[in-house]
DNA sequence: GACATAGTTTATAATAGTTCTAAACTATAG
DNA sequence: CTATAGTTTAGAACTATTATAAACTATGTC
């Protein structure tokens, strides 16, 4: 068993999940990886078929997904397309937006300042600051 | 007829619409208002079923929100529902958005400033910038 | 190791939002 | 008034996602 292994059987034994098979894959697509990692459900399933010949059931991506979220080891991002997208930059950031071509690149959020901020209505406080910067091609 | 419905068909025609009862209809169900609107297709269904008796069609009212869209009558917002919104504020301006409750309340940009703005990656320009305010019940 | 059990996976069905299709209808120009 | 291109419509088709329920499996206990 690899290093890596060892360590996704720890950490999902540590949030409540059973560090089963399929799981164990799933870590591997999403966090083997330098750079963070931007996905739909659907590239996904073609990088876990890709990665080994045994498939996944399109059900248990999704039950892992939302269970991997609502652990915080992915953070939903909205970006208007038909279908959801995750991002295993769970830390507070910013994007860069390319609707035309669909890339989608994360900003430190030390690479984002605010010098005004509207105040919340009143009974509320503001939770979380995220800005997008929709960009196109430089003609 | 009414001085509104005149504007929309005068608005319609020249944006190369033809002014049909239906878009009539919808116009004054969308613009016929003090405040900027927010709405998904359900919403405007609903809204258009109460304030006439008659209705119109789901794809009718898709094509012509789309065509809307089109011609910058109305922008696409994505919070991550599951399904799309729509607002009728085009301009340039932000959000406060209560995932709770779903409400979702504009802000005028001048209420918004950036001191620090990151360089976009090369060959690409910034063409718009959309700030979310993610807010809470203030316990 | 065998067993019970609670958690997990799976194929499939169901649902929801949206888009497509093709026929009927209508605004507009000539 | 007529021709035509644009529009509306019901319903089918499609896509992403969620629900269902049966089979399977990780884990703790003996």
């Amino acid at each position: 068993m690899s290093n890596r292994e060892a360590n996704y059987i720890k950490k999902l034994r540590n949030s409540g999940l059973r560090p089963t098979k399929q799981r164990i894959k799933i870590c591997e697509a999403l966090f083997d990886r330098d750079k963070t990692f931007h996905f739909s459900i659907s590239d996904l399933m073609k990088i876990i078929k890709n990665l080994h010949n045994e498939k996944i059931s399109l059900a248990t991506v999704y039950n892992t997904i939302h269970a991997f979220q609502k652990k915080g080891y992915l953070k939903e991002i909205n970006l208007g397309n038909e279908n959801s997208f995750y991002d295993t930059n769970t830390s507070l950031h910013h994007h860069f937006y390319d609707e035309q071509t669909k890339e989608l690149i994360d900003i430190n959020s030390e690479e984002v300042e605010l010098k005004k901020i509207p105040t919340p209505p009143s009974g509320k406080k503001i939770e979380d600051i995220e800005v997008t910067f929709k960009i196109s091609k430089n003609i």
